[in-house]
DNA sequence: TTAGGGTTAG
């Protein structure tokens, strides 16, 4: 009688008849764990997590101990650490802890939860390998932007003998992604040619392309697919206009709607994008106002921010601030910061003061917002302020970031951080960044020493503009890589308005296409231009 | 009866 039961709910399920499935155990007289897991298993798939987690309250309350079929499932279902702590111990408790399911699932939860030092500790416990537990830590701490992580555990797996498969590699190019490593990325991609027509893994390879500015590669991967889903276009709609061909963007979410795939709201996010990078504004208010009517999809905070952006930038401060208070929720620290770069490229210094301001009450660590706003009272000589300010980041121990570029030659990552001279060729570096500086103020280029507002993050002061870190890393691209080849780079804070201009010059003195990627944005120099049009 | 991978404004 339990068995036909349990047999009936499994059916149910597997028809996707929950409430059925619900109904049959509910009348059960007697219920085993088979019965119980079967229907927790079955909230958990369809992503009731709060029924899941009931359940197993109800079947503990009841005295049925959970195996770990039961386990791996009701993990998948917990939003809360408390949880996955409780689960834990109880896993512990029934000896079940070295199974590789219940392992797999637990490193997969931590990681979910951005806890990856826990998802390790569980790993590191483990005797025997198993490729999907491995491809459980790699991919939990590349989606937590852990990516040198990532990779060391990707060489540790390969010299535990196991081969990378589809999700090991997706995992892998999304760290080269975050790295913006392209030649590493160029070499994944050799391993995933045998998977060619993996639907994931050629958009982690499109976006990969995309991400370290190789847009020619991310083409040829698109066209090369033969199926498509809404993640590839949303991927390569963005990642033409984080790129500065916002065109190209909206003609391809053409192309999306002839082939007949939805868009989503990231779509949408990518198509807005693309009309706030090339100041489209006409085009980003028809998108806005029709994606509700046209794609049913209601425009959420991001799409707000891709609309604040749009208006501030192509100078409708004052539109931008009245659709930040029409927004339904309250204003987030991310939306501030998008009136903020607006302020910048308008100079409209008194909103900026107030929109700081908002941004540390919101955010109070964020280092970069303290020197804007020191930045401004700097300028118009409110030296008490600046002192207020100064005492604001001691008292809440906020440190300013250092700025740090880092450039790949040879397979090799080279990091050039400010004021740090410990490259083994930093005279060189330095030798050939005073060549060039030299050049450069012999055709008119006057350093930007008025840093307000044009120093998004605040990097550093005057003294060291000069030797801004994607300034070293561009004299040593220029040193080391053969003529002709793109220089990419990435930095950890934003760019300033002076290497902005520094790098336009150099582009056209030195004949070389520049990439850098900010935390932000991308910037594709060239003859003296910049894919973003001067517009960040 | 169970597992692992991809897109999002600043």
């Amino acid at each position: 009688m339990l068995f036909l039961a349990n047999v009936l709910i499994n059916m149910y399920v597997k028809f996707n008849l929950l409430t059925d499935a619900h109904n049959v155990f509910e009348k059960m007289p007697l219920r085993n764990v088979v019965s119980w897991t079967t229907m927790i298993a079955a909230y958990s798939k369809s992503k009731q997590q709060q029924k899941a987690l009931e359940l197993l309250v109800s079947m503990l309350r009841e005295g049925v101990r959970p195996n770990v079929y039961t386990y791996s499932s009701v993990l998948r279902s917990c939003k809360e650490m408390s949880d996955v702590r409780m689960l834990h111990c109880g896993i512990i408790k029934d000896g079940l802890e070295s199974d590789v399911f219940v392992r797999s699932a637990l490193i997969d939860v931590f990681a979910k939860l951005g806890e990856p030092e826990d998802a390790l500790s569980v790993f590191d416990e483990m005797i025997t390998g198993d490729a999907i537990v491995w491809n459980s830590i790699i991919g939990g701490f590349a989606q937590n932007s852990k990516n040198d992580e990532a990779m060391k555990l990707f060489k540790r797996m390969k010299r535990a003998g196991f081969t990378a498969e589809q999700a090991t590699l997706t995992s892998v190019l999304r760290a080269c992604t975050g790295l913006t490593l392209l030649e590493l990325g160029m070499q994944a991609h050799v391993h995933i040619v045998k998977y060619d027509q993996d639907l994931i893994l050629n958009n982690a390879l499109v976006d990969m392309y995309c991400k370290c500015g190789s847009l020619e590669d991310a083409r040829r991967v698109f066209s090369g697919m033969k199926e498509r889903d809404v993640i590839t276009w949303s991927t390569m709609i963005s990642g033409l206009a984080q790129n500065g061909y916002s065109q190209e963007a909206l003609k391809l979410f053409e192309s999306m709607k002839a082939s007949g795939t939805k868009p989503n709201y990231i779509t949408i996010v990518g198509v807005l994008f693309a009309c706030s990078h090339a100041g489209l504004l006409e085009d980003g208010w028809y998108y806005f106002r029709s994606m509700k009517k046209l794609y049913g999809i209601d425009p959420v905070r991001e799409h707000y921010g891709c609309m604040i952006d749009l208006l501030g930038k192509a100078g409708k401060l004052d539109d931008a601030v009245k659709l930040l208070n029409e927004m339904e929720w309250e204003p987030d620290a991310v939306t501030w910061r998008t009136l903020l770069g607006a302020c910048r490229v308008q100079g409209n210094m008194v909103l900026a003061e107030y929109v700081a301001k908002k941004i540390i009450e919101l955010d109070p660590d964020d280092s970069g917002t303290y020197t804007v706003l020191s930045n401004i009272y700097a300028n118009s000589q409110k030296w008490e302020s600046v002192e207020e300010i100064r005492t604001q980041m001691r008292d809440r121990g906020i440190k300013k970031e250092p700025g740090c570029s880092w450039i790949e030659v040879n397979k090799k990552i080279h990091a050039f951080i400010i004021g740090d001279e410990s490259h083994p060729l930093i005279l060189e570096v330095n030798k050939k960044l005073n060549q060039l500086i030299d050049r450069m103020v012999g055709i008119g280029y006057v350093p930007e020493t008025n840093f307000v507002l044009q120093d998004l993050e605040g990097e550093q002061m005057e003294d060291s503009l000069r030797h801004h870190s994607e300034k070293l890393a561009l004299a040593f691209g220029l040193i080391t890589l053969p003529v002709g080849k793109v220089i990419r780079i990435r930095k950890n804070l934003r760019i300033c308005g002076d290497c902005h201009v520094f790098f336009k010059l150099a582009s056209k003195l030195e004949k070389r296409s520049v990439v850098i990627r900010d935390p932000i944005r991308y910037h594709h120099f060239e003859d003296g231009k910049c894919s973003c049009g001067d517009y960040w």
